[in-house]
DNA sequence: GACGAAATGATATAATATAACACTTCAATA
DNA sequence: TATTGAAGTGTTATATTATATCATTTCGTC
């Protein structure tokens, strides 16, 4: 077994700065201003594991003194949805950090109800499922939205 | 090539009386009531075969004279969901009829982005793809949500 | 017919998201 | 280096989606 999931004691820090510095280079490749206010966001999203929302990124920013509204954040969640720096997680309408920028991807989210935790998976299997089912069916794919809700493996446990 | 999605020329009218010859039958058989309101927002949305949002469903209730409120539209979206007899589009906040509601299944619905038709698929493969994904990593699966959207292949032909 | 549980009505408001227009910033270039 | 045009952000207003709360009605059981 190999949890998707983050071990508890991992250094975060290393993680933002990870993630930071990705975007940086994504947004570059990409030609794409990562300004000051996306960055804010972006590191915002970052602070934890989980899927955090539009108007949990509003009061964050406030907090550290950003006169920000509404279009302000949807705007930079825009911008980094767009470049695939995070992404939307449909069923709790909030916003998840990406591992892995620089690949296209389907990705699949595992969402823990229980600490909240959200894992991103690229399964090569649930990929081509999904491709061959649809190839069946004679439909062309431009999105998929594949999100499984349940418990963590480390709150399965408890 | 078996396309999910129904024939143009069919005959809806008997889609929406085999659902809600369906319908009854699981009420009945869950001890549940199906009563005029839930009646009606089933019917409604059994109309096409497209996903219906909460308010389009309140107005047309309201078209039909029916004095309802958003709360009332809910909570038969609520009762009916929870039978299973619709589905929940997570990514449209919609709401779509289900063809099988008397087996339980791990669905997944094509949403076809010109037509707006969905349609929903029980594809093994996928579900046995994403319960292996999930059981490598120890997450014990909830709940699914598999949304693919695209064009259909009507669409996709013209 | 009386009772209690379930369903619905009604009002208010919370939570999520976008439209529209003004102003600022920034990088290219004349 | 001043100009300029596009991109980004500020600001206000409002649209869309969803729920909390309490009152009233309906319905099956006794």
């Amino acid at each position: 077994m190999t949890d998707l999931f983050p071990d508890k004691g991992h250094d975060h820090d290393r993680c933002i700065d990870s993630a930071l510095h990705q975007a940086q280079t994504v947004a570059e490749a990409n030609n794409a201003r990562f300004t000051d206010m996306r960055r804010r966001v972006f590191t915002l999203i970052w602070q934890s594991h989980k899927a955090i929302t539009a108007y949990e990124l509003l009061d964050a920013l406030q907090a550290e003194g950003v006169r920000a509204q509404p279009p302000t954040v949807y705007r930079a969640l825009e911008f980094l949805v767009g470049l695939r720096l995070i992404h939307r997680i449909e069923s709790l309408n909030a916003y998840f950090g990406c591992d892995m920028p620089d690949c296209e991807h389907l990705g699949q989210y595992f969402i823990c109800r229980k600490c909240g935790r959200v894992a991103e998976a690229v399964n090569e299997d649930m990929s081509l499922a999904v491709r061959a089912a649809a190839s069946i069916v004679g439909f062309k794919i431009e999105a998929t939205t594949i999100e499984i809700k349940g418990l963590c493996h480390d709150c399965a446990a408890h």
